[in-house]
DNA sequence: CATCTATGTTGACATACGTCGAACCAAGGG
DNA sequence: CCCTTGGTTCGACGTATGTCAACATAGATG
């Protein structure tokens, strides 16, 4: 730990995968391509390992930390370094090199969007 | 159709799969289990067939439907078969024959959990 | 009982996935 | 410069996964 204090001012546009998925999953049945995309997601999220990366990292100060202060998950470094690529990939993280080390943050957007297709539409129960 | 009117007041308890799972992912770091445990029911989640069935009966009328009715999904009838059951045993659905159909319906506590789990905590960003 | 329709099960197969060790880039410090 | 620490990329390997065709089972119906 040390730098707690970068200040994150200068975000540039993570990617293209976040927000605009699909209604929720109640809604109505999904069409292939809304499925393709919103399964991309909950694919990501779907292995234990980078669940648990994923959660470091979501809950970590400022909703960024190190990969050295994440990657005690039992697997291998080069392990942990694969999973974050997936995540980044499914648009779930993004990162960026600082000094020595490489950041990963929380794409809020995604979560958000995740979490809409996951709650009940207007009043079911 | 038919059964909307049903209170929730006597859930006899439906398996053992769902409610008591984990916390909001960015509360604090999943441990091994948590995340052993919420992987699975985002890797269900983690296939475009079995997103579509399962949109499919969470949208259907009543939240159940009879898989002649959502099974043209693009696979063939075993494969939609197979994903009904992984879907079953991820707890994310039920199922019950009623004469000639089998019917399929959510566990409306799991997409609870779930969505708890996207949600962010307190006051998090 | 014969049979037809609606679902589930089995076996096989190609592909995707998770994992590791080794080799490889990046940034600092003698 | 070289060497050490932090991370990613590569190649390989075993296992899981999605898919289908063929077969099996459950009710309904004649």
């Amino acid at each position: 730990m040390s730098n707690t204090n970068v200040l994150p001012l200068i975000e540039p546009e993570p990617a293209a995968a976040a927000a605009p998925c699909c209604p929720p999953l109640t809604e109505r049945p999904f069409s292939a391509d809304e499925a393709e995309t919103a399964a991309r997601m909950f694919k990501a999220l779907g292995d234990p390992v980078r669940l648990r990366l994923f959660s470091a990292v979501a809950s970590h100060e400022g909703g960024e930390a190190c990969v050295c202060d994440i990657s005690d998950v039992g697997v291998s470094q080069p392990t942990v370094s694969h999973h974050l690529k997936k995540l980044k990939e499914a648009g779930l993280l993004t990162s960026e090199r600082r000094g020595t080390w490489v950041y990963y943050r929380v794409e809020p957007s995604v979560l958000a969007a995740m979490g809409k297709l996951l709650a009940f539409g207007p009043a079911a129960a």
